[in-house]
DNA sequence: GTCTATACACGGATAGAC
DNA sequence: GTCTATCCGTGTATAGAC
């Protein structure tokens, strides 16, 4: 059995994830972590949003590791991007649809109303795009090319799991993946003008 | 000064933005729309799902208008995809980053915890999508070549905006709109192999 | 159709026994 | 450090006067 602390980050995690996080009570994560009440305010005693910090900066963490490992060896990055937006397919429809970006429906919740969980969320993506981008450049792309080839990545990853969960469908997700091939395609080639 | 009924729906849709549909309570939307709260349920007997299911078709309906508005003159797709994304974050910074997709946020809220108003989520995507399409075809592209292309799009779009407005910058706009371009030229030469 | 008052459950937060 | 009881505000929903 892990300790409580880590029960109820594991809890918050995944009803943040299923739910967001103004749709997700203290005492439905107590229940669900198997933990006291009381120990939310032990472990985490800046209450709700001391405790959706310290979830969103450890799933984000998490789930970085999980995406950009299929960027490890720098061999075809078009092949790695196809990998990748099939895997998370798969993981879509193993959990019917649920476990998606564990930080985006939280991102989108507090982007206008809570500062410091704004710059949390902000806090991981930047994460992201920065240590993506050290990957994508050892596949002999040009910094700048490369970080522009991550967000889109990212960015099209996040949209897909929109319209994915909505309408219970990998089909965007396959279309979000041509995308950046196509633009990794273009990238590798020579640099298209200006727009 | 508009009818009540409307006010409501302007507001809900307002607030849902912003702060999602959890976060959002009947009070505030009544407060904001200026009016009484019992017209809520006057209007929308069915409570918060009634209200938040007309809410989302209606938003969704004109979102999507308002978006394929760009795809209106079938002259050069490109360009048509770049000025859609430089519009979406123009409307960004003037918004404080809170206006961008209206029914994204209680999309992901919604997807596994209230099958009906998922589907009503899902119903305004695959409506963007089929009529999106047809915008497409007319700048002589084949149907299945089309729905991909709007797919791509509206993911990619998506996926922007949820960055964005964490990051509170334009910069995934911009990622996310080469991706898109990228994927429209090659389609426009000819189709790569599959992956 | 407009508006107020209120019932009842659930939200976050706290106190304090053990 | 564990766990329960409880406070108080807010949330949804309803009743009913006007």
């Amino acid at each position: 059995m892990t300790n409580t602390r880590t029960r109820i980050l594991d809890a918050s995690t995944e009803l943040f994830r299923r739910q967001g996080m103004s749709g997700t009570g203290l005492k439905q994560i107590a229940e669900v972590a198997k933990a006291p009440f009381g120990s939310i305010y032990h472990f985490f005693p800046g209450g709700k949003d001391d405790l959706a910090g310290q979830t969103i900066r450890r799933a984000g963490g998490e789930y970085r590791d999980l995406v950009l490992a299929f960027f490890a060896d720098p061999d075809d990055l078009v092949a790695s991007v196809a990998t990748a937006f099939t895997a998370a397919g798969q993981v879509l429809e193993e959990t019917e649809y649920a476990d998606a970006c564990p930080i985006a429906t939280v991102a989108l919740e507090v982007a206008s109303t809570n500062e410091t969980l704004r710059v949390a969320t902000a806090d991981v993506f930047t994460d992201w795009i920065e240590v993506g981008t050290t990957y994508i450049e050892r596949y002999q792309v040009a910094p700048d090319v490369a970080r522009r080839l991550i967000i889109g990545f990212i960015t099209s990853l996040e949209g897909a799991f929109v319209l994915a969960r909505a309408l219970r469908s990998t089909e965007p997700l396959e279309a979000a993946s041509r995308n950046v091939q196509a633009s990794v395609r273009e990238a590798m080639e020579t640099e298209p003008p200006e727009r």
